[in-house]
DNA sequence: CTGAAAGCGCTAACAA
DNA sequence: TTGTTAGCGCTTTCAG
């Protein structure tokens, strides 16, 4: 059996509130007792009951992190587990635990979120994922669950207000944009997604693709924004199946990794170099963009920073010391150009 | 606040046992009395405080994963979050949620796995994980949590009884290896890697390697066998640095994916195509190798099958229904061949 | 079949 | 500064 306050207590020779106040480092007790339980409790390896302690102090000491089914298991993954773990590294410093969880149970149907809510299980919620109901963000709320949106911007209506760190987008798609701007491209095609499943993150891309193009009196031409659906092999199609299309571009602004090298791949085959002949830039800075050949000029997203701040963010409320007055919370984090080999001064 | 089977109880005008009974289905209770406060609980979205029920029964419905912390990122990465991701898959099946952790706290260095067993926030544990030390398995095994070793085969000494799901690394050695020698290569080189940090499995996948060419009655050349450390880089880098190594060689068995990805890029470098003058095979299956050109032949890791199996054990064991007899539960799965681009007959 | 009561390990009034 | 006691929400004897 393992070892509970009472058995230090005993050995002690106090009483069991003694050692739980000694061990919470209580001011009532003095440092003399204080010292003496903590070294017994140190040498049974004692640590507290989380569930006893939960039930009398509402804290568990895990966060709930909400977590997007993959649609496409590579796309999101790839950006996910990075994310993931800086997030862990932050709730470790303060010694939280985490709990991973979709949406939905795959099997009942049920939500997850309400679920590790009524249970008790979690303190507060990290949620990457936009397809959030209202009926979930309210129960959320009226629980009085601390919680933070990251990276997803939730599908819901604007009046809801929401808890948001996010990458600015625009400001991503903008910079691609002007880099490439920079370098004397003139028409340049711009891959982009779906809008409705990541929120408007790529619809955002784009309205920064066209006003770097306007500031530069440049007039935008819609046959060059095209609809990919985020993965290499869409990408890799598009270009096939649209060869002039692209035989009268001298740039490519795609608005993942993924589909830029499925591009990068596609253009290959039907004869054009990259940089030499088409410059393209992709977005995300996934790991991947660095073993292929040329390495891939992107847009990196400051994951570390948005799961730093997401933390940072929960853990203050969570302790009662609020790291930001404003409320809600609305926050963008700029992303930075990376450039690499796959972009190049226009001939 | 939220509703405790006290609230019901009143609601049912009944005491809060029979409410508890109901809700477990104890036999004790008539079908009316159940299906009555059932109903009343679902009404409400009723759930039990997962805390105040641990306290009791000592389950607490989440399973802890162990996690290596990640060396190299991205290999690690890659390969892990297909694995996380099926392991969740399993336990959603069951309703038991997972807190994943790196083995130790980076800040504190405690052992995160003695943290979550004293407080009692877990009731089993999936070790994905090599470098386990002794104490802590003593620790495990005292404490009489379920556990499986997935993956990893801990570098313990073998003296210790383990339970353990992993690849067959030796027969995936071997499969790749004939696959190539089926294609008339005769000089093989051999990428492997530095054996202590993932158990033995390099060094299984290298016996495997070797049981091949000796059972084609092929003698092994030692100087074909190179270490590499697992790294995309690092494989690129042994091939400019030994070219006459190459040159003298007609396919390569890389022993993951990443290196098998460094090594064809190096050879590009160097003037050679793959497969047409040498031949490449990988190791793992990850996602990543249908996206470079030629698309990579590899072995495949059971992923599915491994976390499948190593859930099943699991639960079997915390269901108190084991579904294996033999203990300890040693079991090895078969990977398998996927043959794509990068291999093809010898010239 | 149902209820009363004890107790899981802890925290936090309230006393002393 | 410390001990006593009640109670968090649940399960589980033991009675009825």
């Amino acid at each position: 059996m393992s070892v509970t306050i009472k058995d230090i207590a005993k050995i002690a020779g106090v009483s069991h509130s003694t050692v739980s106040r000694s061990l919470n480092d209580s001011p009532l007790i003095s440092d003399k007792t204080k010292t003496r339980i903590k070294q017994i409790a140190k040498d049974l390896d004692f640590q507290f009951n989380a569930n006893a302690r939960s039930l009398n102090t509402k804290k568990t000491g895990t966060i709930g992190i909400i977590y997007p089914e993959q649609m496409e298991e590579f796309r999101v993954n790839l950006y996910h587990s990075s994310l993931l773990s800086d997030i862990r590294y932050s709730l470790e410093r303060e010694n939280l635990d985490s709990i991973v969880t979709f949406p939905k149970n795959r099997f009942t149907k049920e939500s997850n979120i309400k679920k590790l809510i009524n249970q008790k299980k979690i303190d507060g919620l990290i949620i990457i994922y936009a397809d959030i109901s209202k009926e979930e963000l309210e129960f959320i709320k009226e629980a009085g669950i601390p919680h933070i949106f990251l990276h997803y911007i939730p599908m819901l209506g604007i009046e809801d207000e929401i808890e948001l760190i996010a990458t600015d987008h625009y400001f991503g798609g903008k910079i691609a944009t002007e880099h490439l701007l920079e370098l004397g491209h003139r028409r340049i095609l711009c891959l982009t997604a779906d809008y409705s499943i990541g929120g408007q993150e790529f619809l955002q891309r784009t309205e920064g693709y066209k006003n770097a193009l306007v500031e530069k009196g440049i007039e935008i031409d819609e046959k060059l924004i095209i609809d990919g659906n985020f993965t290499f092999e869409s990408a890799y199609k598009i270009v096939l199946e649209n060869k002039t299309l692209f035989e009268n571009v001298t740039a490519v602004f795609a608005q993942n990794d993924l589909m830029a090298l499925g591009v990068i791949r596609g253009l290959n085959e039907i004869g054009f170099s990259v940089p030499e002949d088409i410059s393209v830039i992709g977005y995300d800075d996934s790991e991947m963009g660095m073993y292929f050949k040329p390495k891939l000029t992107t847009v990196h997203q400051p994951r570390e920073e948005l799961s730093k701040i997401a933390c940072e963010y929960l853990i203050g409320v969570l302790n009662k010391k609020p790291i930001y007055t404003e409320i809600p919370v609305y926050k963008f984090v700029k992303p930075t150009l990376v450039i690499r080999e796959s972009t190049t001064k226009k001939k």
